[in-house]
DNA sequence: AATACTTAGTGTGAAATTAACACTAAGTTC
DNA sequence: GAACTTAGTGTTAATTTCACACTAAGTATT
């Protein structure tokens, strides 16, 4: 078998976006950024960035997502090629995507607010350009996949969390409510959660504070690696 | 954001390969290519073809199945792009790969044996040239997933087949044994199954031939297109 | 015709998991 | 101390999973 490049065949230029999700305790959102200069001049799009020719594409997402965050450290995980030919004037490109996952903490959120960049909810994900909500669509059904068969959510909530939050959290992401017994048994059950002595106020409403959990992260870890069944189907 | 391309970042080259899955009623096989001309000449590859500046790497991808298998019908999937920097002389390639499943049937056996393809045995590939058998290896685990998630499984049968047959092959591709009275149980009660009223006999040494089975097209194609939990976790 | 041989095909019960469901507990505010 | 709001808790029935071993059918041999 014979596979031959000639230089006509050297013509692609490689690009990278991130699907950077946040969970604020009560929706999953999406980073979005407005694109400057043509094309598409104005319009929304992924996070992104060039990939030169020397560079591998996930350590250029992680520079972007440093870029953005202030931290390289989140979990990111690659999605595909989106490889479709669509005309950028410039000419062509592949968009290799990634999707990553961070605690979207109040100094984070204050950060990005004098930026160009937006939190959307996931619900909510206008127009973007070029395939970028292809690229969404896919992260998403990949979120749901990964939340359903490894611990992942917990990339999302801050160190210390309730209950409600980290419920909400997975019904956000499998977009269905789940029963609140049958979802602390469970995930109690998993050994995952360690009790802290700390509480909280879910609101000014509430009365009754609610008990807040961290998980154990060794045991966090060792699940996440080896590919364990977690909660729900 | 500004995403800006220079014309040094339009150097790439687009390569596509296949990881094709054939199933021979024992094993789970992949078809290997012998690599003509430099670089690695000699060395085995999966099947492989450039990816020219105007084209679409699925459609090429699908062309090179039926450049191989003579149809261009059989279901392909995207793996992933493998875009790590390596060296190939030529320029930097970036490999946007796929995998099928197809039926295995003599007619293409006997093809092939006078070409380049061989089929190996999922258990013993041998050391592929670039990241070959990292794109292999990844193709494997999603199979492991499709297959317990969608009957996927039935691509790679014949039309009509046995309840062992098709047994072995989940058994092949989960890596593990599994059950006789509770495959047979858990397929029959998915009600993807048609009795046939043809037998076979497995082997010459056997005595007793086995009841033969074709799937129910309809039922399957609508279970394939929305997200169902088939068998085996 | 009887026997031996080989693979096909079948059922049950225990254990674990899932799913549905509604009330009491705790702490705050008024 | 009463009212309010959210936190937190148990049980049961249905379903699914898993482990396990014998009989049935047809062919070949004598």
């Amino acid at each position: 078998m014979r596979v031959n490049f000639s230089n006509e065949d050297f013509k692609v230029g490689l690009a990278t976006s991130v699907v950077l999700y946040g969970f604020d305790g009560d929706d999953l959102k999406i980073l979005i950024a407005e694109k400057v200069g043509e094309p598409y001049s104005g319009a929304k799009i992924l996070p992104s960035t060039v990939v030169h020719i020397d560079e591998d594409p996930e350590d250029v997402a992680i520079e972007l997502m440093r870029r953005i965050t202030g931290s390289a450290d989140w979990p990111i995980e690659i999605l595909n090629a989106f490889a479709e030919v669509y005309r950028n004037p410039s000419g062509r490109v592949v968009n290799v995507a990634y999707y990553g996952t961070l605690q979207l903490n109040e100094a984070l959120s204050e950060d990005l607010l004098r930026s160009e960049y937006k939190w959307v909810n996931v619900n909510d994900i206008p127009p973007l350009a070029f395939d970028h909500n292809k690229i969404v669509d896919y992260s998403r059904e990949r979120l749901k996949r990964r939340v359903k068969r490894r611990p992942i959510g917990f990339s999302l909530l801050p160190k210390e969390f309730t209950m409600n939050q980290i419920q909400r959290l997975y019904e956000c992401a499998l977009g269905r409510d789940l029963d609140k017994r049958n979802f602390r048994r469970k995930l109690l059950k998993s050994e995952l959660l360690l009790e802290t002595d700390h509480f909280v106020r879910s609101s000014a409403k509430a009365r009754r504070p609610s008990a807040l959990y961290k998980f154990d992260e060794k045991k966090y870890r060792s699940l996440t690696l080896r590919g364990y069944d977690f909660v729900y189907q």
